[in-house]
DNA sequence: CTGAAAGCGCTAACAA
DNA sequence: TTGTTAGCGCTTTCAG
């Protein structure tokens, strides 16, 4: 079963790895019989184009990506980082190189440190749009530039940025309605904790949320949204007196991070397990409110997983060519009781600093020749 | 920023590029001085080897990878199929080859074919133990060759098998007794419909939801365990026979494929929406139900994914010298109404031939979840 | 101990 | 229209 490559076609066709070359590459330059001899013979011995080389022959720039990401809030976009690291690990043998940038939050200093990440000359740009209007103007300029832009975790959907990857909020919202509105009892009253409206993500979630709750539990009314302004003390307040003025409150539905305090206020009024608690995200410190059952259920977006999949879409456009997808948009991870342990999310501790810019050198570990 | 080689160290340290090599991979032959110089200059222009140069270069070894899959079920196993070839296909550039077996159905002709595939040599073995003490000492005897014999989407517990990729059967009940345990109201009866018990997967799922559906849904009750034996019509009539016979019935688990009859059946008594089911897998047929509201949710093992997996611990573990662990657990993918229509799997007509070994030059891309 | 040189399979520029 | 040739960055063999 030896591969059979250019050469032995070459041979086996009676021309030159030139002419084999322009058969298989539909090049100009070559009469339509010969290429479909070749062609023919290609075929025949099955014929499959050895990587490697191609990839030593023809490129001689490494590809670099410029990564722009916020390091708060922590928990989140460290599994952000750590997906992209990951498959940028695994890209670096084919001659893939990162440039990380974090910002220090979501939307500040984005157009600056993209701008600088612009002038690096990359690739492709990896980011998470804080504020997607005010940076169209600098992806649209990296995109004229050639630099194929890619949006993880939100999108700017009125640039031109080549694919954005991300959990639809209005996919989230709907199922945390789903979930909720199947749990409770039909024409529950319920309750939406967001963190602020005039965020995009959770004004979407939130009215989503609110558009398809009746549809999952008939009769079913939200009684309430509270912003709680992603504070902690404001979000156990609030909440807490949400629970007094609606004692026939059957579930709640926090759509933002700020999840803990809520599990607190519930657990102080004594409603932990019988009051239907669906939350967003996931972090090591949800772990004991979902053993006692305070939260039901947890609708996740998988920032991991968001940023493989960044890397992965932008790595395999440059090394195979692969179109750009006009975005890709993944299910929520349903979380529950029964199966939070198999995240790895819940096993770290949170808050660690970022892991994220894989410390340059590494020698080659592997002796070519045999295993150790 | 230009990517700096070994000839370029070797002109920087006044050597030839053979030195270079020797001090870079510590072999023999070389001045302990020399060495320590060199390496410092490699270490200070942030070398990194070129991948594909060396999987070009020492050809005489690419990593070879042996893949024995059922085809039966179609829909499920060319998942698992795709995701190992979508990881196989980023791992070409470095050398990776794999080698397809594909067996008629689970536990068919396993012993044989991977007996064949031993003699091939490769370097690791990715399978589905269909009848894991049959395969015990096949894979026993793989490892001891120094095979890594990796399970995925069953495990081989009492082999040697070097690491395993799969959902539990027993977190994948216990999950969907915690979903419908919370659908249903306290007190509720409940069925489960499964294949065989004497089916490894089948009876834990099974002896799981039983375990834990008390807990979920207190007062609960599962009045009734129904082996269907994967038949269309016998799932049809037993079906239809249980819920006639349990007019209180509230819900159903459904812990085999074969759900289309229980939802047919289900239709049949009018009780689509009202009774809550809950299945496993996901494949294209399910849309209308789930559209319906027949299904409330779907407990998915996302083949695909486990493929990915599989393959990568592979690719990583050769690659990058990273450690195999003892085995790997996914949490299954909790598919609603809201979100079925971000999968895959739900997009392409299911039942199409395999796509595993990958067809000559192009192989077709998939992406791991909705791709728009 | 170190240097020189021959490839690995493929692409691309140049010759014929 | 086809052939020839020079690398890509690395490993490896054979000389010095």
């Amino acid at each position: 079963m030896k591969r059979i490559g250019i050469p032995e076609i070459a041979r086996l066709a009676n021309v030159t790895i030139g002419t084999v070359d322009r058969a298989l590459h539909g090049r100009k330059g070559i009469r339509e019989s010969t290429r479909l001899r070749i062609l023919e013979i290609a075929k025949s011995v099955g014929y499959r184009p050895n990587m490697a080389a191609r990839a030593l022959s023809v490129r001689r720039t490494p590809i670099r990506i410029g990564i722009c990401i916020p390091r708060e809030i922590h928990y989140y976009f460290d599994q952000l980082c750590q997906g992209i690291a990951a498959e940028a690990q695994r890209a670096e043998l084919s001659g893939v190189e990162t440039i990380w940038r974090r910002t220090e939050r979501l939307g500040e200093a984005e157009v600056e440190t993209i701008e600088e990440l612009i002038h690096a000359g990359p690739g492709a740009l990896i980011l998470t749009p804080g504020s997607p209007q005010e940076l169209t103007p600098v992806i649209n300029e990296a995109e004229r530039r050639g630099i194929r832009v890619i949006c993880v975790d939100t999108d700017a959907p009125a640039s031109r940025r080549s694919t954005a990857v991300c959990v639809d909020a209005e996919a989230s919202g709907r199922v945390a309605a789903e979930l909720l509105g199947g749990m409770v009892p039909v024409g529950s009253q319920v309750a939406i904790v967001t963190g602020m409206l005039h965020i995009e993500d959770h004004r979407r979630k939130t009215e989503s949320f609110l558009g398809a709750y009746p549809r999952f539990c008939s009769e079913g009314v939200v009684a309430e949204v509270i912003e709680a302004h992603d504070d902690e003390d404001e979000a156990f307040q609030k909440c807490f007196a949400l629970l007094e003025r609606h004692k026939a409150l059957a579930g709640v539905y926090v759509n933002t991070a700020n999840c803990l305090p809520v599990c607190r206020a519930i657990g102080a009024t004594g409603l932990a397990g019988r009051l239907k608690l669906v939350t967003t995200d996931l972090f090591g410190e949800m772990r004991p409110y979902f053993e006692k059952g305070t939260i039901s259920a947890c609708v996740y977006s998988r920032p991991y997983v968001q940023g493989e999949l960044a890397m992965r879409l932008a790595v395999d456009h440059f090394l195979h060519g692969t179109q750009l997808p006009k975005a890709h948009f993944l299910a929520p991870q349903l979380v529950m009781r029964s199966t939070f342990h198999l995240f790895r999310e819940m096993r770290a501790p949170a808050g660690r600093e970022s892991a994220a810019p894989a410390p340059a050198l590494a020698l080659p570990r592997v002796s070519p020749s045999g295993t150790v």
